[in-house]
DNA sequence: GACAGATAGGTTGATGTCAACCTATAATTG
DNA sequence: CAATTATAGGTTGACATCAACCTATCTGTC
């Protein structure tokens, strides 16, 4: 390990090497710009597709547990909710009981999006997944999960 | 597996437990709000930081180098330098045999601040290796590389 | 040297991301 | 029941991300 305050070219090739953040970063913006691509005769970008995921439940969830499930910022779902509801895909109810929650819903028009964009989905994670080679995609899941 | 064309909630189940570009978007989002909050003292963001270190190099390099380095699109870093520009921490220069080319220089202040900052990022990156247990570090890092 | 293709990068517009701050409603406590 | 606190969510401003389209420059070929 280089010294602890210096900012000698070793250090910051230390960084480069080893920074966790920096390498999945990286990974996400390869792998969000690859299914955008793979998602666009579907109409959908890759985060959309996630998002309309998490809302195909059968009990509709609130903006707290969306945000939760996709470890998004509460404000940053909301942002992302607002192409979806213009496509008519998701449709915002006021909640019954509590009136200060919002029901996100998933219209027909969303889930047949949704539909539509599973088989792309499955060919894509496949190719994805054999880029691993031997590297077991499960303990990458838990290694994933674990950091965040 | 659950059959191909349905959307069924299995489905639904199955994609956000396998998708491995789910898991990483999660991933990259919390990593970010962590490192981005450890670093706020430093007046970096995560980005930032990753951008700088990407930039402390011997032979300064071209907008297009960096961003192969950062798997960003050339527009997004582009837009990164705008702000880094603004706080005197990178200069962006002509090239000098070819004129098309933007030579992407750290100032001193950029130094200092890299430089600060870098006991932040030894202390967060601890902790989040320590959040893997038993796992190793390396060969996450591995599989990470193969994604992008 | 003129022209064609290739290369380096910028601009614009839409969306994604979050912190800081705000409002409205619910739950609690006196 | 009134006041307080907690919860659910929205708004704004700054920055991040990329595709589509653009200009400028270089490199080869004739």
């Amino acid at each position: 390990m280089p010294p602890l305050d210096d900012l000698s070219f070793t250090t910051t090739l230390t960084v480069r090497d080893s920074c966790l953040c920096l390498h999945v970063q990286r990974a996400a913006r390869a792998l969000a710009r690859r299914f955008d691509e793979a998602l666009r005769p579907a109409g959908l970008t890759s985060g959309q597709f996630s998002l309309l995921m998490a809302l195909n439940r059968p009990q509709p969830a609130g903006i707290a547990q969306v945000a939760a499930l996709l470890a998004m910022d509460r404000t940053t779902l909301t942002a992302n909710l607002k192409p979806l509801q213009r496509l008519g895909f998701v449709h915002v109810l006021a909640g019954e009981k509590d009136k200060r929650r919002r029901v996100l819903v998933l219209t027909p028009a969303g889930r047949s999006a949704l539909a539509a964009a599973v088989p792309i989905w499955r060919q894509t994670h496949q190719a994805i997944e054999g880029a691993l080679g031997d590297s077991n995609p499960d303990r990458l899941r838990a290694d994933l999960m674990a950091l965040s």
